[in-house]
DNA sequence: AAAAATATCTTGACAATCAAACTATTTGGA
DNA sequence: TCCAAATAGTTTGATTGTCAAGATATTTTT
């Protein structure tokens, strides 16, 4: 195997993991009645100055449409809630309650756990190499993907070589 | 930022890049009729031995339910193919047809260049290091998250220290 | 003031998903 | 051998997440 192939085998099934645990780890008891994506949803809304619809839609890639259901829900379960804004009448801002809040922690507390354990299985030293690579395997996303902040342009990897 | 928070944000910014870029990238005109999901759904069919349905399922972690359907559709639109097992009448073996292959290969050469693309922003020694650092990550989700085969047992990280 | 832009919501349509019930087949006792 | 249990897969009914397109209210631009 090459290392290309080794670092393919091991990005697929880091994400596979991660995804599988965390999809395990948030949905507990306490939060039974809200899901994975909900869980995002209250994370994107946060707990410093509310955020309108528009802003959390895009930090999520979807639509507003689609987050008015999804807030529609999580404001039925008490987890959100809609303010209206005084300046601008349009825009309604998102606010967690205090169960909304509570469920942000418990996510982020998931997040240090997971981060904490990780970081354990190595060295300082080890971690700033870990670290440093990320960044550069971000930066070359966002440098060939994203085009500021407007729309993305995409490269078709796929064909790079054979068209 | 800790050394903690920052890997916690490059792993939560990869992840959304690599789903989106990888969205973007697989779902060409070519292969406009499929989902990204129909599209994991070929590759973990695979181009060797004809897997069964309860394999296939076990692999994208759905029920056989939920793969009925997605394989309906697959089948209809030509990219898949069912066979009753000669053996065990009950098993159904999936085959991909020519242009389910040629989604699969699509498909193997995004990841490819992908990680051709990555790798080729960092030394030999620093993908070295990645490697090994990934592995061990890699290799403390399955120690710690599942049992062997069977049903996997969650810790819950998220309360591992407030109970 | 009228037109254009913006923020959000509503509606109708799908795709993905699960649980539970169902069918067909195989396997493992008694 | 024969029946009960297990197994593989399908069907059904419900829910969730999603988008596009159209509707409404408000603000900005001309």
């Amino acid at each position: 195997m090459t290392l290309e192939e080794t670092l393919n085998d091991l990005l697929v099934k880091l994400f596979k993991d991660i995804l599988e645990v965390e999809a395990k780890c948030l949905i507990t008891e306490e939060f039974a009645d809200i899901s994975y994506n909900d869980m995002h949803i209250i994370e994107a809304i946060g707990v410093e100055e509310p955020r309108n619809m528009k802003t959390v839609a895009n930090m999520m890639s979807v639509t507003t449409g689609t987050l008015t259901r999804a807030i529609d829900a999580l404001c039925e379960k008490g987890y959100v809630v809609r303010r209206r804004s005084e300046e601008d009448k349009r825009v309604v801002k998102l606010c967690l309650t205090d169960k909304g809040k509570s469920a942000y922690y418990h996510h982020e507390q998931f997040h240090r756990q997971m981060i904490k354990n990780i970081s354990s299985e190595m060295t300082d030293k080890e971690a700033e190499v870990l670290i440093y690579a990320l960044a550069k395997v971000v930066d070359f996303f966002q440098l060939n993907y994203y085009d500021t902040d407007e729309e993305a342009e995409f490269v078709d990897w796929a064909n790079i070589n054979n068209e």
